[in-house]
DNA sequence: TGATTTTTAGAGTAATTACTCTAGAGGTCA
DNA sequence: TGACCTCTAGAGTAATTACTCTAAAAATCA
């Protein structure tokens, strides 16, 4: 068995991602360990440092997500990062969510976080260049930084979108994937103009696998948004 | 002097948006107004009608600024309605920052909220389509969708993603327009590969227009990132 | 004017919840 | 065995805060 102190952050985690932090009591927590709150207590001083805790897990694996070897890029490559990185956001989604509120109690969390966000976008950017360098896409330096940006603020996002329209299924396992595989389907989308060679051959794949189903994102365009007349 | 129904709208709208709404007490409101707690709870029956109230007023004026009169349309009519549009949404950020929580708590602004988006996303598509017969972009209705989506997040987000990198600074009216107009930017360039026509002859002088400046978003790049190579 | 309704004040309450404190169980090493 | 340290329990506390209640002021109207 695990140490209570990481069966804390796991469970903390589990919760906080289903029902919002705000919605969880350290009480909650012991509760669905078994736990006594005196017991979490001795292992974090207090509720934000659970929080605290969680975000230096998240980070950490994230920047090493965003560290790629050197040599050459292929699509194949990029892609399996991507989705790595993707579900790694996916993983830490309640953080995003209730970020403005951690931030705002939590001085020295505001510093880390500047610093994790500065962090990953340069490495983000360096990835980038290093697919323009294999000629998978082409943009300006300007227009990296501006993808990015969106591609980096869409994925930090795309959970508290989906949550707000689909509030009621929080904790099904199955149609979370789903909606972390749209929203893997709209950066593709958001990405695609740049792509060139051997990444643009296989954007009708791409396209087709993260597809968002029709049933999920498409009816919120209603019965008209429907009709494909191309 | 309009009528304290009114000023509480306003004045909480104003401390949300500033300090975040778990961070204003009913009791911060009154006190803010120079009105007691009662005479709050006189015209709201509590903090959560208070919300929904201001949900109302933002659902109500972004939906008119999101319906367009009929006829061609042009590029400078586009980018008037587009600023409208992004400015309505930032007034509303708290709303978007806190969205979640108001979801859990209100089953009845849940749905408010999920037709809300599928009403917004419906014009917003309808707009990008008459753009399209108008030859000012072009794009098959799967990318427009896409990329409204895209837009969508992205605008209700970008309060969000700024606040959390300038947390210390709120209340500041101009960091605040220019943190605004940074999302315009963003949101120029996600549109970006898609114009033609006179949208693209424009798109530079919109790209400089709103571009971020130097200082703020550029920075998160580190210096590596500010060289422009080409 | 007097009667009635609307609006306001402000002290007070009830419930939540993050957190404390003491005491003891369980393991380890001499 | 006994001393010591880590870990756990769980009752209890203190502070916050959304909200209530009574009564009075202000406005409206006859």
């Amino acid at each position: 068995m695990t140490d209570t102190k990481t069966r804390i952050l796991d469970a903390a985690l589990a919760l906080f991602n289903r029902f919002g932090e705000r919605n969880v009591t350290t009480n909650h927590i012991a509760g669905e360990l078994g736990i006594s709150p005196g017991n979490l207590y001795y292992h974090y001083r207090n509720k934000a440092a659970i929080v605290s805790a969680l975000f230096d897990r998240y980070q950490a694996h994230l920047l090493t997500l965003l560290t790629v070897p050197a040599g050459p890029l292929t699509w194949e490559d990029k892609m399996r990062y991507f989705e790595g990185i993707l579900e790694s956001m996916w993983e830490g989604r309640f953080l995003h969510r209730d970020l403005a509120h951690f931030l705002h109690q939590d001085p020295a969390l505001r510093e880390r976080y500047k610093r994790f966000v500065e962090d990953s976008l340069a490495r983000g950017l360096e990835i980038y260049r290093r697919l323009r360098d294999s000629g998978l896409i082409e943009a300006s330096d300007e227009e990296l930084r501006a993808l990015l940006v969106n591609t980096w603020v869409l994925a930090a996002s795309w959970s508290g979108f989906t949550h707000g329209l689909n509030p009621d299924i929080a904790g099904d396992e199955t149609l979370d994937r789903r909606l972390l595989r749209q929203g893997i389907y709209q950066i593709i989308c958001l990405e695609a103009p740049f792509l060139r060679g051997e990444a643009l051959r296989h954007l009708d794949a791409m396209k087709r696998e993260y597809r968002i189903d029709e049933n999920a994102l498409d009816r919120l365009f209603g019965a008209d948004g429907l009709v494909h007349p191309e």
